[in-house]
DNA sequence: CTTTAATGTAATGTTTACTTTACATTTTAA
DNA sequence: TTAAAATGTAAAGTAAACATTACATTAAAG
């Protein structure tokens, strides 16, 4: 599954690290969620997408098949 | 986190077997997340908004803090 | 009432999200 | 151009999602 953190997160001009303690989590965290190593919790997807005042939909992408 | 599935799944009169069987996972799986056991992975909590047509923010509630 | 279907519980194991720490690389600014 | 800020990588550990199996309870139907 894709997401739009970074993309959102630059448009913001935040760091990492102020994304990271905006919505509790480490910036390790972060940092593999923009790259793809691992998928946000459902908890962590609706902080960050109320983080940025958006749905959850349109932040992480979810091909067809998933 | 609260969420809606036990009752969208009896709105729509089907089983929990089948609903498992829907999103790709146990039946285990569907009562620990009606029960309030854990939290649904973003992937699964996208699979289940999918099969009841409609957002993830309508099924999975989320209070304030969280 | 008795059988069967549906739901729930419990225990153990695997996988994955997330943390922590430490260091390396890239980008920005003086 | 050099120092500092920002981003990335790696490894090892914890916590929680999900699987599996087996059995218990409740609800529905004959």
């Amino acid at each position: 599954m894709e997401n739009r953190i970074q993309e959102l997160r630059k448009e913001k001009r935040i760091r990492q690290e102020d994304l990271a303690e905006a919505v509790g989590v480490t910036r390790q965290t972060i940092i593999s969620l923009e790259n793809g190593r691992y998928n946000a919790s459902l908890l962590l997807a609706h902080r960050i997408a109320a983080y940025f005042g958006m749905k959850i939909e349109d932040i992480f992408l979810f091909d067809e098949e998933e």
